[in-house]
DNA sequence: TGAAGTTTTATGTGATCACAATTTGATGGC
DNA sequence: GCCATCAAATTGTGATCACATAAAACTTCA
């Protein structure tokens, strides 16, 4: 059954309240985002239904809309697999990130209130935690989540689904890289960042992103770590 | 059948290579491109199905695909429907653009040769031509393309696909704008940017895409002009 | 032994159907 | 005249099926 390589996707419980549909695309979303669908693997509509234990209907909708986000790639020959990734186009993920989030972090800031500080600053807590436990998951998890509470205090949003976009292309990549390492540098780039919040330094706060970005993405740019990546 | 308002779609010749979702997508994303579906009105599968003659099956993808690409919005309700726009989103999206684009055309600038750069002025003569005949739809179709040529020589593409969604989720407001006012003080920034590409200016290049946007898109963002888009 | 041609299998696409939930339209009461 | 209530129609969701195409496996020949 499995061409080349067995997937295994950790399934989360079902909600009675959510559609089928959704289901089967938050799980495979989050399957990408783990690094569980190894790159350049075709996935079949019926393997996948018959791993998720339900029809192929909701796994072809789940897996168009994932796909429409850049989280996969159709084929011409219309097989879809989670893109390959390149060290060239590793960097231009990187790029668009920092431009798109220094900028939604600006547009952002006029927005905040103390109450949402406060739930950032909890957050980098959160992080400071995991990081010393050594929990590179929760890590990368947490880390998310205090980028898109600081985008998602301006209430017109426009960009987090693009932003998104680029998390879940580059997600898969960077944690097999994260695996081997544990960072800690990001918290400087979060304090810096919370204490330009505070201070309502918009310039500050895009260079605070921009620099967490880069620093959080450095250590992947290597090119024997992203040799590693391509190949593997 | 209709629901409140009749929905014209100007459908295109059907590809016989091509899978009847592809076209129903392309036949879709230009409808909304041309603003042809009314914002807030809910389209139904069915009713769409039978307008371009194909079943619900087609419809469905095409319509989670356009969703996930933020041309379409869906409900809690699960319905579909365009966006409406408010005058704040509006100014997002437009910031998102300069921001994206600004940033996608210094990326792409390395990689420019001459050949491109004389297609790309190609373009702008057409654009000349179709300004003085007033046909303000040409305009924007070739105007369209303009930018796309100046972002795709970059070969490692990453932010063309954001790019799109953000004229997707414009598209049917500026429509309306442009069919009041052709404008023409987009050569100047045209002639702009295609003179720093020629000096592979980089910051001058970004600095005239970024006012060619926000001119093209200032006649809309008049409080007038943008109730009446709120409000159709 | 290896490559080309043929058969067999697997897969995506699209249609049809059943069902539950939602919306709509009518009805009755205040 | 207006709103709550209920029945009928509509709609999205998901399953199953048929078919054309692409991939794979097998056979055959050089």
């Amino acid at each position: 059954m499995d061409k080349h390589s067995p997937i295994h996707i950790t399934l989360e419980q079902r909600d009675e309240a959510v559609t089928i549909t959704q289901w089967v695309y938050s799980s495979l979303r989050r399957a990408v985002m783990l690094g569980q669908l190894p790159p350049g693997r075709a996935l079949t509509i019926r393997e996948l239904a018959s791993l998720l234990g339900v029809s192929p209907m909701p796994i072809r909708e789940a897996l168009r809309q994932l796909s429409a986000e850049g989280a996969l790639e159709i084929q011409g020959n219309r097989r879809v697999m989670v893109p390959r990734m390149t060290a060239m186009k590793f960097n231009e993920l990187v790029e668009a990130r920092i431009a798109l989030e220094s900028h939604a972090a600006a547009q952002a800031l006029p927005y905040m209130d103390s109450d949402r500080l406060a739930q950032i600053r909890t957050l980098d807590d959160q992080i400071d935690v995991a990081e010393a436990a050594g929990d590179a998951e929760t890590v990368m998890q947490v880390n998310q989540d205090f980028h898109r509470l600081i985008y998602t205090a301006n209430p017109h949003q426009v960009t987090m689904p693009l932003i998104e976009s680029l998390w879940l292309q580059l997600a898969p990549f960077m944690r097999v890289a994260a695996s081997n390492l544990v960072e800690y540098y990001q918290i400087d780039r979060h304090h810096e960042a919370m204490e330009a919040i505070a201070r309502q330094d918009a310039i500050a706060l895009r260079l605070a992103i921009a620099a967490d970005i880069r620093d959080g993405c450095a250590f992947a740019a290597s090119p024997e770590t992203l040799q590693a990546l391509i190949s593997a």
